[in-house]
DNA sequence: ATAAAAAAGTGTTATAAAGTGCGTTAAAAG
DNA sequence: CTTTTAACGCACTTTATAACACTTTTTTAT
């Protein structure tokens, strides 16, 4: 799953993912589709939901009392969004108005998706193009030097 | 159970949980939910019923001699505040005043209820979008090493 | 101590907003 | 030209919340 797409938002906020991924989909059974914040950037990481639960059970399992896992658990899981997802269906997904503007996408009715392989990442198209032209964002939100615990862990 | 909520909490305090968490509840045979003070932040914790056996059978049973372990069973322990919960009906939780100023929701009518997989956070809403945006709050109450016997715990 | 008043807690209903499903049209690909 | 895919529009369903009514508990005054 890999490859930039610009696609479409519905006034309801939903977009569909292109058909070019559903035998994918299919293939490794997924139920459920998960949106949430990428700590580093204003855009948004999407996680199919047997990722998810690889992910989120080892970040949630993390010692909470540490203020930088504190702060990643809370951006990563105290913003997701699990979708039911029929990927013989429409394959639609519905982003919520909190997760659009932390992604700069609120009035946009287009949005960059990018396959990653194992996940994607929506992006508002501004944003995209000028980190592709190497132009920085205004705000790179975690700089912070990382603990022991989630060196090893990438999301 | 991921994710945020700016939900309503009424005149008489109450807050209802968004239906989207039904599902999970009813799974789990939730009849209980506990809330109780957060031991870092001016928030409050919420565990379903089944998740607060543990968590408080394991605190409890530490010794209380530590003085850290001691301070945090009476954080948790000593302000739990259990309700009746029925998954089927309309999932409603009242916060107890004393929570609520801790929290310090006491004026508010609206919370963010954030969803951490296994337990819930409550939030007053300028201290999250603080803690969001990297700003520090005036407290953060539980700053020292932890005990050997609490670091595999997480809260 | 008892009655009245106030406060706290519980439950119901109505309504606007948010979310979902599906058919149709438009565009792109083969 | 035919088939597939993407986008749009509309109708329906579900959900959130405010308003109201009622019950129980606590406080106050006599």
């Amino acid at each position: 799953m890999f490859g930039f797409n610009n696609i479409s938002i519905d006034k309801k906020s939903r977009f569909s993912f292109p058909a070019k991924y559903r035998d994918a989909f299919i293939d490794s059974n997924e139920s459920q589709i998960v949106i949430t914040k990428d700590p580093q950037y204003p855009a948004l990481k999407v996680y199919l939901g047997t990722e998810w639960v690889l992910i989120s059970e080892k970040l949630s399992s993390l010692q909470g009392l540490d203020p930088v896992v504190r702060n990643l658990q809370w951006t990563i899981l105290g913003n997701a969004s699990v979708c039911d997802f029929e990927p013989k269906g429409r394959m639609q997904v519905l982003i919520s108005s909190d997760l659009k503007r932390y992604a700069q996408i609120e009035d946009a009715n287009r949005i960059c998706l990018i396959g990653m392989g194992n996940k994607f990442e929506i992006w508002n198209q501004e944003n995209w193009e000028q980190r592709q032209t190497g132009g920085s964002l205004a705000t790179e939100i975690l700089d912070i030097v990382l603990p022991e615990s989630i060196k090893d862990m990438s999301f």
